[in-house]
DNA sequence: CGGAATGTTGATATGCCTCAACTAAAGTGG
DNA sequence: CCACTTTAGTTGAGGCATATCAACATTCCG
């Protein structure tokens, strides 16, 4: 009973029903453990990688990097979810994915994977959907960056993180370790450096949440919700909390 | 042999293999065929549809509806898309579809599709590619709505529009047909009308590429993807255009 | 302990939005 | 088919939000 196969399981399950025969098939998934030092990239644009990874702890992130060198962040991931399980059945990575912060991650060959869907059809339904979620975490980052204010942006990023994380049992009461610098959130948030600390700060002045030094903390949950629009419909986990 | 099963199986070609096999199972879906006029929901947000469409003729878009009332478009659809595969896996829609101008649709049930992903996973795995690419669509626009000016931001869409639309076969020489109004190209790029509109002058007047009255019409491509920072690599079609 | 990376702050510039008034096109009914 | 209404597109003026730049402070890390 591997405890990689455990972490991804167990994320399968916030979404996805599965039997003992589709478990037993997960679990039997040969896997290699990888520790990423922070910033080390995983996959780069243009690669045709023959495994997928499995968050084992720490941060993941994606990003484009634009010919003119600009880096576009487009979304973090944690413990339980799979970063690259897009590029099963992709021939060519279109961005890339990097470690924000020391993480861990297991990788699955594609092979048992694609093996284990023609032979468990709900085994592959299950990681569909997990992709389908990721397709539904970047259509409401389209949203976040094109129509909402600066703090309700921000904020809306730190209620998904928070959220999701809660729901792996990734947070600690009301804090969430994610270290994400301020110039990454720039260039995850379409802003510059100097929104970002200012925008930090009013949202620090509002006491609804602090984030420093990649420690996340939200004391008014409802009140940031609301600023943010963070409505969690489209996490499409299977129980909503609170 | 339906026209509109047709349209799917060749637009699934694009970008997958797929064996006699996979085209009998394809080809003996029941499907109803709809009108839908400029502007009328497909599907809204909230719904749990029991059918997944693929378009026949027209366009559609996904969008997002804030409780502010704010419109967000999030991707264009033409003929052979499944803009509602998400919802296969996916208990209740997160965001809406609805028709760009007057557009005709087939509908499959769910049901004969999953049964299909059972029996030949090879069909499963063609339509999970399909909305892998959705995903590689999304979070292009992420990155164009977050870090490209706004020239380079709505030429990259025209690029995209355009170069999907050639590999179905739906230009006609260097024009397109896409009846997007003006307000819609805002709620889709994150700017302004007056904005689009003086973009749109100040494209038209590089003489690259021209949009009126919903033509497209571009006229130095190499000049205009350079521009937009258009590369094709994430929409992972087959062969590669031009 | 020293250097590099990260975060902070203020001043300035400007791109883009807002608003408002207007024109053109498309759709509708008599 | 024309008059009328509605919708879509155009233009200019003005102000504000946010980027940019630069200097400095702090924290991290070897």
């Amino acid at each position: 009973m591997s405890k990689a196969l455990q972490i991804l399981i167990r994320k399968l399950r916030e979404h996805s029903r599965l039997t003992v025969e589709d478990l037993a098939i997960l679990n039997a998934f040969s896997h290699s453990v990888r520790e990423l030092r922070s910033n080390e990239d995983l996959i780069r644009q243009g690669d045709s990688p023959d495994v997928s990874a499995v968050v084992l702890s720490g941060m993941v992130a994606r990003y484009h990097l634009l010919p003119d060198g600009v880096r576009q962040y487009l979304s973090f991931h944690m413990a339980g979810d799979m970063p690259d399980a897009q590029a099963l059945f992709i021939e060519k990575m279109d961005h890339a994915v990097c470690a924000i912060g020391p993480a861990r991650i297991a990788s699955i060959p594609h092979k048992e994977l694609i093996a284990a869907f023609d032979r468990r059809p709900s085994v592959g339904f299950a990681i569909w959907r997990e992709t389908l979620i990721d397709a539904a975490i970047f259509r409401e980052a389209i949203t976040n960056n094109s129509a909402r204010t600066l703090p309700a942006r921000m904020g809306h990023l730190f209620c998904e993180l928070f959220y999701r994380a809660r729901a792996s049992g990734l947070t600690k009461g009301n804090t969430l370790t994610a270290p994400i610098s301020l110039v990454q959130l720039g260039e995850t948030l379409g802003m510059s450096i100097a929104s970002v600390n200012r925008t930090l700060q009013e949202l620090r002045a509002s006491r609804m949440m602090d984030f420093q030094r990649g420690l996340l903390q939200i004391s008014d949950w409802e009140g940031l919700a609301e600023l943010a629009q963070f409505n969690p419909g489209y996490l499409h986990l299977k129980k909503p909390l609170r």
